[in-house]
DNA sequence: GCTCATATATCGCGAGCCGATATATCTTCT
DNA sequence: AGAAGATATATCGGCTCGCGATATATGAGC
């Protein structure tokens, strides 16, 4: 299984895809969404992860489809991509834990107030 | 304030900087240790990272130290370094949440066995 | 007619990770 | 004594990737 390379966007873009398939655009205001409007997913990003993603099978395009003259092309999580997904978020989880855990205990008792506002564990849960 | 390159090495040099003033070679022993071994930190991306972090007011060079013929360069987080730290740790807790949940919403009822066993979220904190 | 949202796609620059390479000391094993 | 491995620093070049810029096209609202 690929590493996957560890960068935001890409990981967004394959969030954005567990509940169900998406148009490009669609990944875009998803990203958005799920963010809370903080990361506006960038349209060269996008379109070089989805390749890049297809090819290492952890997307797949759906199905095309036309509405209104405009194209909308379908990708989908693919299993391989749900399970690169998860391995990778429990990383992220584990070393914001533990950044978290020493910022705590070793910065804040010093008197850096104001710092533990930013220590918002929980986030935007969806 | 400067976003951070949001690169796990990044992360983790900073991360292992919290509680005390570490030397390179040290840092690449404490993030084998809060990783768990997981990370085995490069030495190229270590010394690039120093110096990116150094012009960035992230870090600072804190001591030179000779021990047995052998230098050691100390290196220190800043108040700058910390605030940096936790907005960046803030945001990828926030980030796996989300993840997190989705997976579990979505992807755990339709039969992926075993996928939860990497969905730790305490992982490994120190 | 103009602007904005929707929708796709490509190119090139710059940033950054990492393998390779170089150098030097100390300890441990054969 | 010699080899190997841990300790310790630093640089260079290749490759990947995010993102700004650019191109193209439709529909809605002003």
């Amino acid at each position: 299984m690929k590493p996957l390379g560890r960068t935001e966007p890409v990981f967004l873009i394959l969030t954005a895809l567990i509940d169900e398939p998406r148009h490009g655009y669609g990944i875009v205001q998803e990203v958005r969404r799920i963010t809370d409007s903080r990361v506006d997913l960038r349209i060269g990003t996008l379109y070089g992860a989805l390749t890049r993603l297809s090819e290492d099978g952890l997307v797949e395009a759906h199905r095309d489809e036309v509405e209104n003259g405009r194209l909308r092309r379908y990708y989908r999580l693919t299993d391989a991509g749900a399970a690169v997904l998860a391995a990778e978020a429990s990383r992220m989880a584990a070393d914001a834990a533990v950044a978290i855990s020493r910022l705590k205990k070793f910065t804040m008792p010093t008197g850096h107030a104001g710092l533990d506002t930013k220590l918002d564990t929980n986030g935007g849960a969806i």
